[in-house]
DNA sequence: ATGTAGACTCTTGTCGACA
DNA sequence: TTGTCGACAAGAGTCTACA
């Protein structure tokens, strides 16, 4: 049941990252910024950790946009990956 | 640092209840819907458990939702919350 | 129809250190 | 600057069962 045959905590580490660089933030930067620890932020970015909601919160408060504009980012991802089942990118 | 003050499970459990009654389903139908236990369902609209976000999109199709739409109302009710410092509802 | 409990497994999240 | 490893406490998530 754990089974997802797409993968969400991918996407969600791309998106992160993709808004972190396009903030000119480093790891470290963010990390420090939301409170969490960056190693963490780390795990995330590469997909081995999906963060809670709760911490995508903290993320998005650190990264200055609203959580509702990165879900909706991290829903279009979904739904692309759902239709080619294919590539993230 | 795990010490938030606006705790989003509440907010999440309270969301979901909403809309979970206002399609008129009983938690088991939705737990049989997309495939979690219906405990689990009880749990987290009472606000002890905080769903994953892959939790949130397998319930959000199950209640043909769209997450973003979920987590739009989420986010409202949080800056409602932050703003008033109080009661959620 | 819902809340809760116990017991269990797996993952999240923190921290320090190393490539 | 980032990925990863190991260890650890805490929480997610399942299942059975009872109020």
């Amino acid at each position: 049941m754990s089974e997802q045959p797409i993968i969400i905590k991918q996407i969600i580490g791309k998106t992160l990252k993709a808004i972190r660089m396009k903030h000119g933030l480093s790891q470290e930067d963010l990390a420090h910024e939301c409170g969490v620890d960056r190693s963490y932020i780390s795990m995330i970015e590469v997909g081995r950790n999906e963060p809670s909601v709760t911490k995508i919160f903290d993320l998005c408060k650190g990264l200055n946009i609203k959580p509702s504009d990165f879900f909706k980012i991290v829903e279009a991802e979904y739904q692309k990956f759902s239709q080619n089942s294919g590539e993230i990118e």
